[in-house]
DNA sequence: AATAAAAGTAATTAATTACTTACTTTTAAA
DNA sequence: TTTAAAAGTAAGTAATTAATTACTTTTATT
């Protein structure tokens, strides 16, 4: 019965991603992928339902991915500002890795309406900005952070800008370096957070 | 010989706009906005060679718009700060009336490779960030904000802001005020602007 | 070895849709 | 009023492509 099912699926799964990396997602047809996988076009029918299925299973793969790589520094024992650094630093090094993000993330199929990826990724944003958020309150109630404002202003702001910079990247043509321009604008909420806080600390480029 | 052609075309183009506002980009066939503007599925090709062409004409409609509303208030006689706070107000209002600007901003059809959309698009955005830059330059040398850092990070990152707060206003179905939210966010990037400005400890310039 | 289930395929289908063609109608100007 | 150019149209065409069908091959289990 060739190759288990699961196995295979794991191969399309991340053909298709290659190949959203390489050339954006409306080219990907079913064809496309078949062909790089080296199987029949109506084998990927075997594994997926549909063509959205795939994608559905390409975004699940790679927001697991993400949160893996992501999550254990949330809990880690660093203080809050460190903390928040290193996932940020994460998260573009983690995009800048896999250009399929973004080419997910800005295609009009996933912001169609009643689109089962925008849903998915509706709740990945959630659980991030959860997540920033109770992240930068630790830092408030530790002394680290100024706590003048919303925490979940202030997580919301740094969803924003990381998207915001996933934005122009792509606009870009991916040709500066995300991870650089990144911590630069970081620096930047960066004093927002620690402002009026009684320690001249000064920000640098890392 | 019917309506003169740049009347039709104007037609087309608002018609579009309404309809991609509707329903997204890639639901857009020209036989959808045949029906809209109320002539036959051929008659657009009398007035725009491709269907490119059509939104690309859409797409420098929005932007030309765009422009218009927020150029003079960059040349306001107001201070820096009062003048990015209109900035961003309007360019907010802007986009909650045009819901069209996201779903164009977020079509792959856009971040395809050597798309003319992209290419108007890098260039509304570059003339943005310059002119938040002058802005923010402006602010800095007559003292309304600190100089610590460089004006055009502080650019970017007030766009990057912008596009993520689209991106979200997009992924969560245009179902939050994108005015109040954008200008909740406005007040963290005003805290780092201003921070340390009329403070007794002065950090140096990077 | 037998076999049933799963994996695989070639060929086809059905739907979609940008764009063309060949023709008619409208309109502004000579 | 003539006329030529532009606007308009109905009826295609050709290309694309997700999904299905009807069939064959592979493989794990008994």
């Amino acid at each position: 019965m060739g190759k288990p099912s699961e196995q295979r699926q794991e191969e399309i799964v991340i053909s298709t991603i290659d190949l959203c990396a390489e050339q954006g997602v409306n080219k990907i047809t079913t064809q496309v992928i078949a062909d790089r996988v080296g199987v029949a076009q109506a084998t990927i029918f075997k594994h997926f339902k549909t063509r959205d299925h795939v994608f559905e299973a390409v975004l699940r793969w790679l927001s697991g991915r993400m949160f893996k790589a992501v999550e254990p520094m949330f809990k880690s024992e660093a203080s809050a500002d460190v903390r928040l650094q290193n996932i940020i630093c994460k998260q573009l090094e983690f995009a800048s890795k896999h250009k399929a993000l973004p080419r997910i993330l800005f295609s009009d199929r996933l912001h169609s309406d009643s689109s089962v990826l925008k849903g998915i990724v509706q709740q990945v944003m959630a659980r991030m900005t959860e997540a920033f958020t109770q992240l930068i309150q630790d830092g408030m109630d530790s002394g680290v952070f100024a706590n003048q404002q919303s925490a979940q202003v202030m997580a919301k702001l740094v969803v924003s800008t990381m998207q915001g910079t996933l934005m122009r990247w792509s606009i870009h043509d991916y040709n500066f370096e995300l991870q650089a321009e990144g911590q630069a604008l970081y620096g930047y909420y960066m004093q927002a957070l620690l402002a009026n806080n009684p320690a001249p600390w000064s920000i640098e480029d890392k």
